[in-house]
DNA sequence: TGTTGACCTTATACTTGCTGTAAGGTTTAC
DNA sequence: GTAAACCTTACAGCAAGTATAAGGTCAACA
C-alpha cells in the first residue's frame, strides 16, 4: 500500500506519516524498487492507533508509551488506566483555564460600547497598571 | 529601569522581553553607556499590556493589533469588541473539543479493569479499525 | 510515442512562543 | 580582590507538524 492510501485510510497527512517515521515513532516500512514506501496492514494499524491517540490529546511521547503498552503482552491495564486518568486531569485543568479566560473576556465585552467611539474599557483594562 | 526590574514589574521573563523586542513586538529601548537596556515607564506599560493580552489568550499577532488599537486615538471600540468576541468564540470551540476528548477518555476509563491484567479496553479501542 | 498531471522521494526552512546554553562583559557586595 | 549576580549577544532546541524546492516515477490520454 502506498503512502497516500495509508493517509486516506488513517486520516493522517502523508507528510505527517513521514514525519512520524523520521522521529522513530513508527517503524520504517520497506521500500519498493522505485524507492516508494510499501506499507503492510500492520503499519497501517500502527498509524491508525497514533491518529486516535493524538486525537485523544496524547503527546507524541505519550504515544510512544501507549504504543509500547499496546505491543506488550504483559502490560498491566492499571498502567494504561493511570496514563489516561492523568490525561483527563490535564484536560480538566486546561478547561478551567479556558473558562477563566472566557469569563474575564466576557466581562470586558459587556463593558465595551461596541460603537465608533474610541473609548473602550477592554483596552483600558489591558493597559491598566499591574495587578 | 533595568530589564530585571521590568521583568519583576510585568511578570514577564527577561528573556521574553528581549524576545518581544527581537520580533519587533515592542520598541527597542535606549541603551546605557554599558549597553544595558534602559526602560522608560512607557516601555513598562507596553510590556504589561502584552503580558495581560497574552494571558487573555491573544496570539502575538493579535497582540500587535491590540497594541496598535491602544495607541490609536481614532480607534473604534467596535473593532476591539469584534476581536474579543472572536477570541471568546475560539475559546468556546476549544472548550468543546476538550470536553469531547474528556468524555471519550472517561468512557474508556470506566471500561478498563485497572489491575494487573493486560486486557485493557483503552488499548483495544485505540487499536480498533478506522472509524 | 509524447506529454501532462498526479504521485513519490529527499532536504531544508518555516511556524508559534518561547526556553536553554555558551561565551563573554559589568556591577555589586563582602 | 574576588565571587555572585547581573547584563549582553548568538545560536540551538522544544512540540508537532507544514511549506517549499528540486527532482524521480507512473498512469492515462492523444
Amino acid at each position: 500500500m502506498k503512502i497516500s492510501d495509508v493517509a486516506k485510510r488513517t486520516g493522517l497527512d502523508a507528510k505527517t506519516i513521514r514525519y512520524y517515521e523520521s522521529i522513530d515513532l513508527v517503524d520504517s516500512p520497506p521500500r519498493r524498487e522505485n524507492g516508494y514506501r510499501e506499507y503492510s496492514e500492520q503499519g497501517v494499524q500502527q498509524l491508525g492507533f497514533l491518529r486516535k491517540a493524538r486525537k485523544f490529546g496524547f503527546s507524541i511521547n505519550e504515544c510512544r508509551v501507549l504504543l509500547a503498552l499496546w505491543v506488550n503482552p504483559n502490560r498491566r491495564s492499571a498502567e494504561v488506566h493511570g496514563l489516561v486518568t492523568e490525561k483527563v486531569r490535564d484536560i480538566d485543568t486546561h478547561i478551567l483555564e479556558l473558562k477563566s479566560m472566557k469569563k474575564m473576556l466576557s466581562e470586558l465585552l459587556a463593558q465595551c460600547p461596541d460603537d465608533d467611539n474610541p473609548n473602550c474599557s477592554i483596552i483600558s483594562k489591558l493597559a491598566a497598571g499591574q495587578e
